[in-house]
DNA sequence: TTAGGGTTAG
């Protein structure tokens, strides 16, 4: 127990030391290390990154007195070594537990499974599983298919994601979270209607969706603009007894702000409140950030002002970025500028989203000797310029014949970078 | 003692 939960709390040299301590009977203890304590080891070496110390304490358990190690001990070391990226070095300690007549049980293959699908490697996990279902008779469980089914997700085969599915249906073995990995894929992959059929599917087979498989549901017909059909989740949410958040409401706001009805998404404002979610950051964000896209820059202003007024919620950049980004669209350069200088007395870091906002509104001003500035300034805070700033930087440099200003920034920012 | 997940604003 005390080695475990040192090890859990990343002490992992307090554990050796224990372990030290045991073996040589001080402290009164005269108590022998058995299997499970040098596994509790191993996988804390492991965890905190040390797998080749693990690796070194499994041969180091084997001189002991019936502690050979075990199913686990692999395990914990395989896992390591796949964490790592180190995916061959994992399979030579899987042959060398097989050439040991150690057998690998479900565990040991949904690791090596997920350490291959991590490192890009997702047709060699698939045919490594098939491989193991031949030859070893492990037919995977719910993790396993759960696993694959995210990441054929991840790189957009969902047909190869819906057909491991059924088969893991046909096995009868789905849990709650191998229907969360499909519904969530199906929505990233813009398929909202799917995702809520197989939630509708879980329920039938007695798993309730929780609060974030509807968050992501809601969020799914939103940004296919299907708000009938986001509301229409949200009240099944209800009826199902799973109290919506911040996050449900705060997304439901966003996407009817960005439609232009107000109404509606004051209705849910009001909504929020009422269930005891005070508005947060993003329910200001997205307030502004509709008011702006309206047209109505100076209600998003009001609307910032009343922020800092009358609540406790504290400015981030994402709330500077959208005014300072309308205010430039505007024209209004200097406010742009002064809401810029307001930030940093705030203490809120500007990021690349800011210096595009802002560089992009100088360009349109030709405000040269302001950019010189904010360029600077974003050197010495190694704040990096992306594709974007490029972009208008490129833009506006070469139309005023000013291309050896941009060398500079980018060699600046490349020295900055390297003492960083 | 060992394996799989996550939602909202620019």
């Amino acid at each position: 127990m005390l080695v475990n939960h040192l090890c859990k709390a990343h002490r992992v040299d307090d554990a050796l030391d224990m372990l030290k301590k045991m073996k040589e009977g001080s402290d009164g203890i005269s108590i022998k290390p058995d299997v499970v304590l040098y596994n509790t080891l191993i996988d804390g070496l492991c965890k905190v990154g040390r797998q080749e110390e693990g690796f070194l304490l499994m041969e180091q358990m084997k001189s002991e007195h019936n502690c050979a190690p075990n199913v686990v001990t692999y395990n914990c070391l395989i896992d390591g070594f796949c964490k790592s990226g180190e995916i061959e070095r994992a399979h030579e300690l899987f042959d060398q537990m097989n050439k040991e007549n150690i057998v690998p049980n479900v565990i040991t293959i949904n690791t090596l499974v997920d350490g291959m699908c991590r490192n890009g490697r997702i047709s060699n996990a698939m045919e490594f599983f098939r491989k193991m279902q031949e030859e070893k008779g492990i037919k995977g469980n719910a993790v396993t298919f759960s696993t694959l089914i995210s990441a054929f997700c991840n790189v957009n085969n969902i047909d190869r994601a819906m057909r491991l599915f059924d088969e893991m249906e046909s096995l009868g073995s789905p849990d709650a979270l191998a229907y969360y990995s499909l519904i969530s894929g199906l929505t990233l992959a813009g398929r909202p209607d799917d995702a809520a059929f197989i939630a509708s599917k879980m329920k039938k087979y007695g798993f309730l969706p929780d609060l974030l498989t509807y968050n992501t549901l809601i969020g799914g017909f939103c940004r296919k603009k299907k708000l009938d059909k986001a509301v229409e989740i949200l009240k099944d949410m209800e009826d199902s007894k799973i109290k919506p958040d911040s996050v449900t409401y705060n997304t439901l706001i966003s996407y009817f702000t960005q439609n232009g009805d107000f109404e509606t998404a004051h209705k849910f404002l009001k909504q929020m409140v009422k269930d005891g979610n005070a508005p947060t950051v993003v329910t200001y964000g997205t307030l502004i950030h509709g008011h702006c896209l309206a047209g109505n820059l100076d209600e998003g202003l009001n609307l910032f002002e009343e922020m800092l007024r009358t609540s406790k919620v504290v400015p981030n950049n994402v709330i500077y970025n959208i005014l300072i980004d309308s205010l430039c669209k505007c024209g209004k350069v200097d406010d742009a500028l002064s809401l810029m200088d307001g930030m940093l007395e705030k203490g809120v870091r500007p990021n690349t989203t800011t210096y595009n906002a802002m560089l992009k509104g100088l360009s349109s001003r030709n405000r040269l000797k302001d950019a010189s500035r904010l360029m600077n300034q974003m050197t010495t805070q190694a704040c990096n310029p992306d594709y974007i700033t490029m972009e208008i930087l490129n833009d506006w440099f070469s139309a005023i014949g000013e291309v050896d200003k941009l060398k500079q920034f980018v060699q600046g920012f490349q020295v900055s970078s390297s003492a960083a």
